[in-house]
This record gives structure tokens, sequence and C-alpha cells, in this order.
DNA sequence: ATGCCTGGTGTGAACGATCAAATCCACATG
DNA sequence: CATGTGGATTTGATCGTTCACACCAGGCAT
């Protein structure tokens, strides 16, 4: 005897024998319902309900060669500030994936070789149909074993210094991002807007810089020595902001790569009796939770996540379908959120 | 011709063939090799090995009842500030499930009636074993219906209110740990010693109220108008601590229900130009990411969530062997991780 | 009337693993 | 020598679904 779990399973066969039908017919009147005269689906259908039916995720995995499972990989979340994003994101692709009877199967790796290895685990057991990435970064390993062997995946992310992407991709347009933030402090009739961002060579950090440098530019706005870039974390942004605020001409507005950095800001502003929002305006980037938690409120550029994760699906729904579909990118643009900081 | 996935599976079958002995031998070997003679395994094994072969979960789900997967639903996180630890439990969870054999297949519910709504789904279609559930609360309608139909689940988080519980639980003990803070503040030297908690009613939030009152109480310490509560939130945190500040006599300690709570304080502690730490010493609860990044760094009261992980997923694994357990519950001690605040 | 098609429904086989039971073999025992 | 014993291995059946195909009735053209 084991646990309840052990209840009888209703099956195919026990519903066509309460609708008068065979087993086949059941079977279609779920997964094709238009080979179906209308009162026979009529007639199923209703045994499906009053019976409580629900395929067997088993068998049908087993026949079908489909586990209609989403492998994902969650990674400590490491420096825990930014780690929101993903939570978030997280849990907008487990509702985009409900929508196409999808389910997200969950798995743990500590670096990217034994992501891998988790791939080909679970792919060898058939435990699941695909994969969603997430942190692409460049020269990405797991990106190109699974290209290797053509299995379907998209990545949350771009191809990273990839001439012509091998995969399917959504990210979002850190650059629209942080040009958003740029003319927002310009219809604020800010003039000298810096960037405090992180160490070139990270895809993502680049491209928020230039986004901003970007708009600096097309606006005629001064940009020299106004770029600084550092480590993330809020200790860093306070001394990068310091730098930039001790200048013989210092910026009025600051755009930060990253709501840590911008906290950092915050706190450099308020160092030297300056108030944020009044004196020196402050944009973040992520709208964290502590961005709206803060001191006057921290402006921030909000990764629309459930946009992205309904098209992560879609492309993935596409290539599991059957059909080849060419490699394709989807480039999602960000919104801000204004609060008290600009 | 589908994707890639197609490439043929490698089957019990063909690995036989290349071992020269049965299925049910090859099975043997991973399912009980104490059945096998020394040579006939480690045949088995190499085989095994070389053609890097891997049950096929479906087939296996299907004849053994057990489809190796836990069930467990993610919220939108609410408050978001404190979402951080479910995040850390999440991912704990996954590790400790992982030495099981188990992998998590998450979904989601917006309330507690759709969540059993996605229970019966599962379990209709066999897609899971068990669930964890997390997030318990006062009459649980939840836990009330599993337990009901004697499914196997484990939650994080006490029976709160049920004199007798029915089921096995995992939680952490809120009162050691503020209990924990106060001991923490009377060492270095505080008499008076403040709570800044939640609107009573919460069991979690009583938790900790209890707790800190019994570690005033058995020092001998004053309480009277030293427990004030509050809505959750750094705002209610800054306002609760403003009041405590300006008493006649004020408190030199105060222990917060939680990191934004606490975040509160410390503000309401420099508004009044008063020096954390030095002046007046703050404990949050929770330890999330922005205890570390905040001034002085905020001491605060970490939840072992990777002990909690592998407790609940201990006693899951009991109740699926087979054999029928009693309800239990394991209650894990806090710790305390000082920072500058105190 | 015969044949062909088409839409609707039923039948047998197959997916790949494990369970239960049968078989085989070596060895000890009466 | 026959019989029993227990360990090691193999065989057949089974889990619940979907696929491929067979079947059947009726309409339409030949």
């Amino acid at each position: 005897m084991r646990t309840g779990q052990e209840r009888q399973q209703i099956t195919l066969e026990a519903v066509a024998l309460h609708a008068h039908v065979s087993r086949q017919t059941i079977s279609n009147a779920l997964n094709a319902p238009h080979r179906l005269a209308p009162d026979t689906l009529a007639r199923a259908k209703r045994s499906i309900d009053t019976l409580g039916y629900r395929p067997n995720q088993a068998a049908r995995s087993l026949r079908t060669l489909s586990s209609q499972l989403i492998g994902f990989r969650i990674e400590p979340d490491r420096d825990g500030i930014n780690g929101a994003v993903l939570d978030r994101f997280l849990h907008a692709l487990c509702r985009a994936a409900k929508f196409e009877d999808y389910h997200l199967l969950l798995f743990t790796a500590s670096d990217d070789a034994s992501e891998i290895d988790g791939y080909d685990e679970l792919l060898r057991g058939r435990a699941v149909d695909a994969f969603v990435l997430s942190s692409t970064h460049q020269g990405d390993e797991r990106t190109r074993w699974l290209t290797e062997r053509s299995l379907p995946f998209v990545t949350f992310g771009r191809p990273w210094g990839e001439t012509d992407p091998q995969h399917a991709w959504v990210d979002v347009d850190g650059a629209a991002g942080t040009e958003a933030a740029v003319e927002h402090l310009i219809r604020r009739g800010h003039r000298r807007i810096a960037f405090i961002g992180w160490p070139p060579g990270s895809g993502v950090g680049d491209d928020r810089h230039t986004g901003w440098r970007r708009a600096v530019l097309a606006n005629g706005l001064p940009q020299q020595g106004l770029a600084v870039r550092g480590e993330d974390g809020v200790e860093s942004g306070r001394a990068l902001a310091a730098k930039l605020l001790d200048l013989v001409q210092p910026p009025s507005g600051l755009v930060c790569a990253s709501d840590s950095l911008a906290l950092g800001a915050l706190r450099a502003v308020a160092d030297r009796g300056l108030v944020a929002g009044r004196d020196t305006a402050v944009v973040g980037f992520d709208d964290t939770p502590v961005a709206m938690a803060v001191a006057p409120g921290l402006t921030s550029i909000r990764q629309p996540v459930e946009d992205a994760a309904s098209a992560i699906v879609r492309l993935l729904a596409e290539r599991l379908s059957g059909v080849r579909v060419p490699p394709a990118g989807e480039l999602i643009v960000p919104t801000l959120i204004e609060r008290g900081s600009s």
C-alpha cells in the first residue's frame, strides 16, 4: 500500500466505455476534435468532464516523444540584488509556458560545463522537449553545444559577439533603455548627463553604455569624461558617482547601468548635501524592488520580462511544432518608470 | 523530419544486446545492482557507459507510477523585497531534490483556489509525485485539500493554528531568531531593546514577536511600550521606529521582523542625527541582499533555507518510499549575521 | 448497378521501461 | 543418485496513450 496517489487512474478506456465509443474517439475529442461528428464530440466531452479525465502524461509522452516540459536552469543568484529580474522572468516564463500547455522543469548547475551535463542528462532521458537559457555571454559554450546537436532552445539574451546568430533569441534592448533615460532627463532640463556603468567587455554593459552615448551625441550634449565604469555594486556606484560629482563641471543627471550602481549614486549625492531629484537626477536599471523602496523612489528602466517570456515561448512553440524554422531574434523595448529621483 | 531531438533513443534493448545479456539485467544494474553477479554488473555498467544510456523517463514513469517530479508553485513575488528568501529557497530545494533523483516542476497560480486546481490537474495526469508548499497560513485550504486525499506533500511553513498537525512540515524558528537578536544586543550592552513587527494575526509575525518578548522577559529587561507593530515596508518601518526613538526613554536597540522594516528604522535613526551601530543598534530579519548593500551593513537573521530544503526533501522521500509515515515537523534555528548596524 | 471517394469511427500495434514469475545452474543434502 | 535450495538471469505481460490503418456507411459520378 502506497500513498493516496495510488487511487485508480481514470483511463481512456474508462471514458470510452462511459460514452459508448472507442478509445480513439475520446483521444480525438481532445487532440483532433475536428475529426469527430458534432454530436459524438459533445458526448465524448461530457463523459470526459463527468469522469474528470486527464490523459496520463507518462503514457502520452512515451507515445508522442514529447514531455511538454521545458528545462530551465536557475543559477545561484550571484549579486542578489539583480536576481529579482530573473525571478520575475521565471514567473512570467511559467505563465507563458502554460498557454502552450508546457510546464517548466528546473535544474541547477554551478557553471556552464555542468549546465551542459544537465542538458545531456535530461535529453538522454527524454525528460524535456526544449530549453530556455538565460544570461548568455560572449563565447557561450552552451548555445554552441545545443546548436551543434540542433536541439530546440531559445535564449533570453542576445548571442553576444556572433556575427550571424545560429539560434533563436529574445532580449531586452538595453541601449534603447538608457537612451530613453537620457531623453527623459533632457526633457527635465538637464544638459550634463553622465553614465555610470560596468567595465567594457560585458555585452549587456556595453549595450547600455551605447544607448547613453547615442542619445548624448544625437542631442549635442557634452560627453567628454562623463562616462565612468567600474564593477557592479552599491559601494562601487557610490565611488564612481563621487568622482563625477567632484568634477569642476559636475553632471546634473546620472544614468546608471543597474539599480545597485544607482543606489550608490544616490548615496554619493546625499553625501554632498545634494537632494536627489531636485539637485541631481539619478536613473537606475532593472526596476528592482529596492528602487521603489529607496528614499525618494528611484526612477528606473524596467525590463518587460512578461513580453520577453511570451516571445520566448512563441519561438519555442514554433520550433517544436515540427517544421524547421530559421534562427530568429527579437528585441524588446524596455520602459522607463519615473519616480522621485529624477 | 522533426528537430534534432528525434535522434534515435538508446534503449534498454540496445544496451542489453551490447552487453550480451537481457533487458532486465541492464535494468537491474541500475535499479537493483545487488541482484547481479559482480562480473555481470561490471559488464552491464560498462555497456551503459559506452552507449551513454539513460532510461526513458516517460516509459519508466508509466510503469512505476512515479514521475520523479515535485510540484512547486511560484507566486508573484508580492512585496518583492522579501521574495529573495523564496528565491534562495527555490534554488536550495532544486539542489536538494537532485540528491534524491527528483526534479522540480514549476507552476503558477494567482490564489490558493487556483493553486488547488493546479494540484488537481497535475495529479490527474500523474505529472508529479508530490508537492512542496510555501507560505502556509492560518486556515490554509491547500493543506486541507491535500490531506483529505492523503497526497504526499511537505510544507515550508508551520501548520499555523492547528492543534495537532495532519501533515509534514519544516519551518524556521522565527522566535529563536529574534531571541538571538536580543541576546546579541544585550551582549553589546543594550538594555532598552524594542521590537518592530507586523500587526498581530499573522503566524510568522507573531512568532517573531514572541521571541523578542521571551528574551526580554528572561533577562529582566523593560518591555512596556517597546513593541510597536504595523504593516511591512520601508516607510512603515521608518514611522514605527520614529515613534520609538521619540519616546522620553528611547530604546537603543531595535529588533525588526523584516529587513524592509529595518531599512526604515535605519532611516529613522539617521533622520535624528544618530549613527546606526554606534548610537542605536538595528537588526533585521531574512538577510536579504539589501542588508549587505545598505550603509553600515545591516545585521540580520538569516534563514538557513538550504537546511530547510534538505529537510523537506528528506521528509518527502520518506513519504514517497511506500511506507506510511505519521505527520512530522521540523524547526530549524536561524543564524544571526552580524554587520555594522549593531 | 458498380466503383470511388470521403468523413466518421474502431482495432491492433507500438512507445520503453519494470514487475512477476519462470527458468536455469551450481551446489549441498538425504 | 535423486532431490531440494537459493542465487543469477531471462521471458512474457503490462502501464495508458497515440499512430497507422482498417472498416463502414452514404453520396456521387460513371
